[in-house]
DNA sequence: CTAGAGTTTGACACTGATGTCAATGTCAAG
DNA sequence: CTTGACATTGACATCAGTGTCAAACTCTAG
């Protein structure tokens, strides 16, 4: 499939795609004509990838993040000494960004179940799971 | 306290907490001679700050976050329904960035430990359980 | 009094992630 | 063939968050 349809299917803007594409996180096949041509999983990956950077991770870290997960299948220890302390710092920061988050979300919900728009929350995952992946 | 213990004692730097204040999510007293003085309360509320701008929140809803945790504790309903919508929503993309970063921290954590560097995983809040950020 | 450390404001620069626009190429439908 | 939707690349703009530098002021120590 061709771009715009990826676009269409993860609501990231063609113009990301390609971005993350330059980045390094993507890899997109071209067809004769020189569009670029995606499979299924490629549309996973867009997901994967606008998510987390949202999520305020660095486009950098997110490759090696992702090439982690493709690793781990096959279950290579690849791993230097400086690339775990690397992540090891990384991980600290997500933890705290984690808890930021976590209790801001309290605070909202807090805030709307106590104000009576609790029927706002129906739509989110807000029932109980909070780590469940999306 | 002035600007520069504050600094020291969050890790923000002085520009930082300047440019916070700018943005409207500090209030600080002015000395007779024109510096800032922060109270104890201060150094918290420019953690907090720090810690939420890192988790990707912007800096508009951070004001509106705080002004609420304020609020909270006087339970006033101050809460008009536009703005009830406009928390909810942004609870969606808290929700989401809380399940990206999850994963991404299952998958660090994943490999750290798989690659016999769990050792860098002692220092961290992470303490040991897979147990969420709750 | 003077030197030095810390503060003030303000300006300019940079990075990362995105939006937008322009000029051009491709393709399917009328 | 022509039109219109979609693609391509590349440049420029924007926004948030920071870094950095400059000129001037304040305060403390010597």
């Amino acid at each position: 499939m061709k771009i715009g349809e990826v676009a269409r299917r993860t609501g990231v803007a063609p113009r990301l795609v390609r971005y993350y594409e330059q980045q390094g996180l993507l890899v997109a096949d071209r067809a004769a004509n020189g569009y670029r041509t995606y499979s299924e999983a490629d549309v996973e990956r867009v997901s994967r990838v606008a998510g987390m950077v949202r999520a305020g991770i660095p486009t950098r870290l997110i490759k090696v993040l992702l090439d982690l997960e493709g690793a781990q299948a096959s279950a290579e220890p690849t791993c230097p000494r400086t690339v775990a302390e690397m992540l090891a710092a990384e991980l600290d920061g997500i933890e705290d960004r984690l808890a930021c988050l976590t209790r801001s979300r309290d605070t909202i919900r807090d805030v709307l179940t106590r104000t009576e728009h609790a029927a706002l929350l129906s739509e989110t995952a807000a029932g109980a799971g909070p780590a469940a992946a999306r």
